[in-house]
DNA sequence: ATGTATGCAAACGGTTTGCACGGTC
DNA sequence: GACCGTGCAAACCGTTTGCATACAT
């Protein structure tokens, strides 16, 4: 949903090639398209979905290939995993704090974003459970375009 | 970690009683004693530990009943399905909004309720993408036990 | 007596791993 | 030239399914 702009995905290029360098890890050809991919697929894809999309430009990629690039970006935390109620794994490019509206008919995710909330006070009995990095809201219901499917019946 | 009282977790039983009676599903030993260890564990297990937790009861009893059990339950309404980042799948009884806490480090999970946050308002813009019906936050980080740990290395 | 639930074992699907070859540095 | 990354195939693990028996109704 959020448009990133072509100077911010100019930077998150470099930002990975720098990573890779700091860890002594080479720029293939296969990770380029699958970070570029991951940052221009909008839809958190799952890993086959990923695969596929990557495979139109370089046709001999495989699926372990995938796995291992994601799991390198995810460590490196260029990527966040989502898992949804169904056990599908679906991956996003980081780009900051946002939260997910998930349909339970057609289970997909869109994201939206809410800086009050962000900047809330957590409930202060919180404080004694330890160090919150992050909080995500997980929003479940019924979208659009379902209601119209259901309507229609 | 909220305390179920005696009085609720009976009526729990009565509700499960008349599901199965209305569906025309039997009440078996197995059944009973999964509901009852779900009921009762506030640890959010994972299907494994809940085997191995019933087992001690009925000691016959397999791992697919159980799943099958699960899968009844949850289309019931009575548990929730968890889907931790690490691709483990946890259950809880269903009890009422809340939101969980989760250690990076030890994966455990604490429920916490945040009752002016439930009723809050979303943002205006969500109301066009659909019909929302639920929301729970999701907030990771270091729980205190993780954080002693870390310190006396 | 009827028919569903269970336990067993086999199947399944997504993910991970071992290995030899190919590409990057 | 050294070594990491890749593709392939096999292994793996959590979960699901088919089937005959056991049990609740």
């Amino acid at each position: 949903m959020l448009d990133q702009d072509e100077q911010s995905l100019h930077s998150r290029f470099t930002d990975f090639e720098k990573f890779c360098r700091k860890k002594g890890l080479k720029m293939t050809h296969q990770r380029l398209e699958i970070y570029r991919e991951l940052l221009t697929s909008k839809d958190h894809p799952t890993v086959e979905a990923l695969f596929l999309r990557v495979r139109k430009r370089i046709p001999t990629i495989s699926l372990d290939t995938v796995y291992r690039t994601l799991a390198l970006l995810e460590e490196a935390g260029m990527t966040n995993r989502i898992q949804t109620s169904e056990g599908l794994t679906r991956f996003e490019s980081d780009y900051g704090a946002h939260h997910h509206l998930i349909c339970k008919k057609c289970q997909t995710i869109e994201d939206f974003t809410w800086k009050s909330f962000d900047t809330m006070l957590l409930p202060p009995e919180l404080e004694a459970w330890g160090a919150i990095q992050t909080r995500n809201i997980v929003a479940e219901g019924i979208c659009t375009a379902c209601l119209k499917k259901e309507k229609k019946k």
